[in-house]
RNA sequence: GUGAGUGUAGCUCAGUCGGUAGAGCACCGGGUUGUGGCCCCGGUGGUCGAGGGUUCAAGUCCCUUCACUCACCCCA
């Protein structure tokens, strides 16, 4: 048997739904923030990724989908969506009209990482990205924006965690600080922390191992050595936050992976979801659109698992299935022949309805119609064929009425049209 | 890439000291004329992950291998 390749999943119908409605939700309240969709390709040129992501990080150097075209150029599945954003900002002109524009996308990434829970090789995303604004009022907002879908969602046990990187004026000197603390004390540091120390140093403030944690904890702060600008971006950024009461934590160990970020970096937690535990994450990235060849435009973004969205919101599927309307029981060749109409004027009207060809028992077909979960039984055989009216039964109070077959369609139509607006 | 755990019916799982495969749920049918859920009865469904070995005999013991899961790493 073909299985699916690993790290891969199947969406099933009975989570579609779900799915469909939290797309619907995020689609709404983006574009009432003032985002607009940008539908962007799946494949890249790999070296938009390692020019954007950075070629010492994890993901380009061993996590992506790579691959030469038969033309002989490399080609990769985009491992996140920013790059490619960017690059459509750019290579559109998206800047000329206005330099501010709001963009989401939605769609699936590809990484190829061990997979456990809440981490697939294809997962799925909701990235909004705003370019041309240096406020820090623009950082706020979109976290604002972000926390406002989580809770539309009615998600419990949510943090949300911020931080600064600093800019390119203040981070190296942070680093500096940070190298001269650990010369010295690599006794104390784990192998995996020693190769970090002259690659990437912020990421040791992410190690798990106790002694590493251990001696981090008297570590420089990067809050303590950001300049007065970033210092100040930071402060309003927290007092916009305070202003509309939204919660947060100020994590000085959140440290993103991707090299382009700077200043505001932000996180949203989920105890539930095991160790891969964050469900959002952004920040802002302002060197990233001139680096890729564009305006020296800032830019600030976040990128939403939807898959970890899912898995918070399990339980919740079964409210957003589809359910047929009506069902129509149909005992006999002739009333299959009738019924068969009726379910296609039916659906013309919009209403969901489902028959048996089978020309099974009545009660098995009553049976169908109770596992479908409709609230309506039509039932037509002979003698309702001599009667000239078929048996309507709503299935929640047992209750049935005549119904003259010439009437069916629109009455039926009707009733199920009548109770929708009421819910 | 590294480590640990788990593989038996569509799903969740039992299976004793090695003796020829089981339950619940689901599915199909029946319980007197053409009416669902609850209850009762019956039925369909298995290469016991795969390959090899030991044995008169292997789901069970041994070896190999594959898959899945969780964790490390990293991140959504």
């Amino acid at each position: 048997m073909i299985k699916l390749v690993k790290g891969f999943k199947d969406i099933l119908p009975e989570e579609a739904g779900l799915w469909q409605h939290v797309e619907m939700l995020v689609r709404e309240l983006l574009e009432d923030f003032g985002f607009a969709e940008l539908r962007i390709p799946i494949l890249e040129q790999t070296e938009l990724f390692a020019r954007s992501i950075g070629t010492s990080t994890d993901i380009v150097e061993k996590e992506m989908y790579t691959f030469i075209d038969r033309s002989g150029e490399s080609l990769t599945l985009r491992p996140e969506a920013t790059a490619s954003v960017v690059r459509a900002y750019i290579e559109h002109r998206l800047y000329a009209k206005n330099p501010v524009r709001k963009l989401y996308t939605i769609g699936p990434m590809f990484r190829r990482e061990r997979p456990q829970k809440g981490r697939y090789r294809q997962f799925y995303q909701i990235n909004a990205e705003v370019f041309g604004l240096h406020d820090p009022r623009a950082d706020a907002e979109l976290i604002l924006l972000l926390m406002t879908f989580m809770g539309r969602l009615e998600l419990s046990g949510i943090v949300l965690h911020i931080n600064s990187l600093g800019c390119p004026a203040c981070r190296p000197r942070f680093k500096d600080a940070l190298k001269s603390f650990l010369t010295g004390r690599s006794e104390q540091l784990c192998s995996d922390c020693l190769r970090r120390r002259d690659k990437n140093p912020l990421r040791i403030f992410d190690c798990k191992v106790p002694a590493c944690k251990e001696t981090m904890q008297d570590a420089p702060s990067i809050l303590e050595h950001l300049c007065n600008t970033c210092q100040s971006h930071f402060e309003i950024v927290k007092t916009s936050l305070d202003r509309f009461q939204m919660p947060y934590q100020v994590n000085p160990r959140l440290v993103r992976g991707l090299d382009y970020y700077t200043r505001t970096t932000f996180e949203v937690l989920a105890e539930t979801l095991g160790a891969q535990d964050a469900v959002a994450g952004g920040g802002r990235y302002d060197g990233l659109v001139k680096a890729l060849g564009g305006p020296d435009q800032p830019g600030i973004g976040f990128a939403i698992g939807i898959d970890r969205l899912m898995a918070l919101l399990a339980g919740r599927a079964q409210d957003f299935e589809k359910r047929p309307h009506i069902f129509i029981a149909a005992i006999g060749e002739q009333a299959q022949n009738i019924a068969f109409q009726w379910v296609q004027d039916l659906r013309r009207q919009r209403v969901r309805a489902e028959m048996d060809f089978e020309n099974r028992s009545l009660k098995s077909q009553m049976r169908r119609a109770d596992k479908l979960g409709v609230t309506y039984a039509l039932i037509v055989g002979d003698r309702e064929l001599d009667d000239g009216a078929a048996v309507l039964r709503n299935m929640t109070t047992k209750e049935q009425e005549k119904v003259s077959l010439q009437n069916v369609v629109t009455l039926v139509a009707n009733r199920i049209r009548a109770e929708q607006s009421i819910h």
